[in-house]
RNA sequence: GGGCGAAUACCAAAGCAGCCAACUGGGCCUGACUGUAAAUCAGGUGGCUACGGCCUACGGGGGUGCAAGUCCCUCUUCGCCCA
């Protein structure tokens, strides 16, 4: 293949929603030589979803595919045993290696839906480290002090706090970065928090007498409450979210956090993401209609745009002519009648009675029949059961009598 | 090997014998406001209930006592310090 050696899409590449990049004069001017480059990634695979957050590098991985440079994927199957530090701030549990099996055949096919699968180089670490002796190790290990192993920001601070440090969570870096003589990659890119990591690959190459890897860390995308994206907590959007959710999330996300997603989750160019930055600046739209872009953009990542489009189109029924959504779960109920806790907890829309009364009282549960709306908040009430009739509990949950 | 300390609900963290289904903050749920938001405000956040209460819960087990997250014993796990 071509390499693609196009000065403006170089520097695009370089620039967009990057962070550090070290050496940057060094990479740019080989991403100018035209000759192939391997750009490693390495994924650690210990949940079984890929969220916004973590689709960043695989954006950044597809640009350079697109440039026609190799793409090298490690598969950290030994290394997830040992678990990596970088996004916690306690110890990681251990991860048995059949989850991490079970992990990694979903993972493929949601990065199928980034990255072209059939030019990429995959390899899974335990291939060499599964073979490796405990004297080579700690000859490797002869190179590095726990002084420099330390220095990384979250052990130092783990440290200073008292917090456990697993001995082997000092291991990982030069792990990682030994994965990088083995693949002899040119780049790395990884998270806002590889850094450490990542530098550590360099030194590793240049032991094993290999021109050092040039680093690329990409900014953290914060999650939809402004927090860090992380699936504990519940604040993020996973690329396999059906497009209607994803659609919903997107809407909700904070207004600062706009202009980050359009930069790191889509590919409008730039000068259209700055005409959307201008408007917001000068309040010339209702950020809402920015968002609905992002939205669909987003969305067209992964789906076709028929699909993002009904997706908006669902959305702004729902929410803004406050219609009902267009597919409700239907439920069948044996009874003609029930008491309405009943009701709530045997259609599911609770998952006790405590809660359903909680609901009602507070006036989130409504019944919808014929296209009247009632708002039901007596707990004691019984409602009579009829094919077709609505139950709404808050504003996003509906069930439909079938 | 020795010493000390900790384990409380989704998370963090109070409570140190009765007023504890357990302070507070975060999260989450509901409502108001709104742009669907965010911020803000209000309410809620173990289960069941004849709405009087009842049952299950503060790492596991055992004990003292009318009464125990709260005291004692023991086990487990973890942290810190000394060697």
């Amino acid at each position: 293949m071509k390499i693609d050696t196009d000065v403006k899409k170089i520097d695009e590449l370089l620039n967009r929603g990057s962070e550090d990049i070290i050496d940057r004069e060094h990479l740019k001017s080989a991403l100018l030589s035209g000759k192939q480059l391997r750009i490693k990634l390495g994924i650690d695979p210990t949940g079984p979803k890929i969220h916004l957050g973590r689709s960043t590098v695989l954006f950044k991985l597809r640009d350079f595919q697109r440039l026609g440079h190799k793409i090298v994927l490690i598969i950290g199957n030994f290394t997830a045993l040992v678990g990596d530090a970088s996004d916690k701030d306690s110890r990681r549990p251990v991860i048995t290696e059949e989850k991490i099996e079970e992990n990694l055949r979903d993972y493929l096919s949601q990065i199928g839906k980034i990255l072209n699968l059939e030019d990429i180089e995959i390899y899974y670490n335990k291939e060499w480290f599964g073979k490796m002796k405990l004297e080579e190790i700690l000859k490797i290990s002869m190179n590095f002090t726990a002084q420099q192993m330390i220095q990384r920001r979250n052990f130092k601070e783990r440290w200073e706090e008292g917090k456990e440090i697993g001995l082997h969570e000092l291991l990982y870096p030069m792990l990682q970065g030994y994965d990088s003589t083995v693949i002899k990659s040119d780049v790395e890119i990884g998270g806002f928090d590889q850094l450490f990591n990542l530098k550590t690959g360099r030194d590793m190459q240049k032991l094993y007498g290999q021109e050092p890897q040039d680093v690329m860390t990409l900014k953290m995308i914060y999650g939809l409450d402004g927090r860090k994206m992380s699936t504990s907590w519940g604040n993020v959007i996973n690329i396999s979210d059906e497009p209607n959710d994803m659609f919903g999330k997107l809407m909700s996300l904070r207004d600062e956090l706009i202009l980050d997603y359009f930069t790191c989750c889509t590919r409008l160019p730039m000068e259209e993401i700055d005409e959307y930055k201008e408007k917001l600046d000068n309040k010339d739209v209702n950020p809402k209609e920015i968002k609905k872009i992002l939205a669909k953009a987003i969305i067209e990542n992964f789906h076709p745009s028929e699909i993002a489009q009904s997706a908006e189109k669902e959305w702004e029924n729902q929410f803004e002519e406050k219609e009902l959504p267009s597919e409700i779960e239907e439920v069948v109920v044996s009874e003609n009648e029930k008491n309405i806790l009943d009701l709530l907890v045997e259609i599911g829309l609770s998952k006790s009675k405590g809660e359903a009364r909680r609901v009602v009282e507070q006036g989130g549960v409504k019944i919808i029949r014929d296209g009247n709306t009632e708002v039901k908040n007596d707990w004691q009430e019984t409602i009579k059961i009829e094919k077709g009739m609505i139950i709404q509990s808050g504003k996003r949950f509906f069930k439909r009598i079938g």
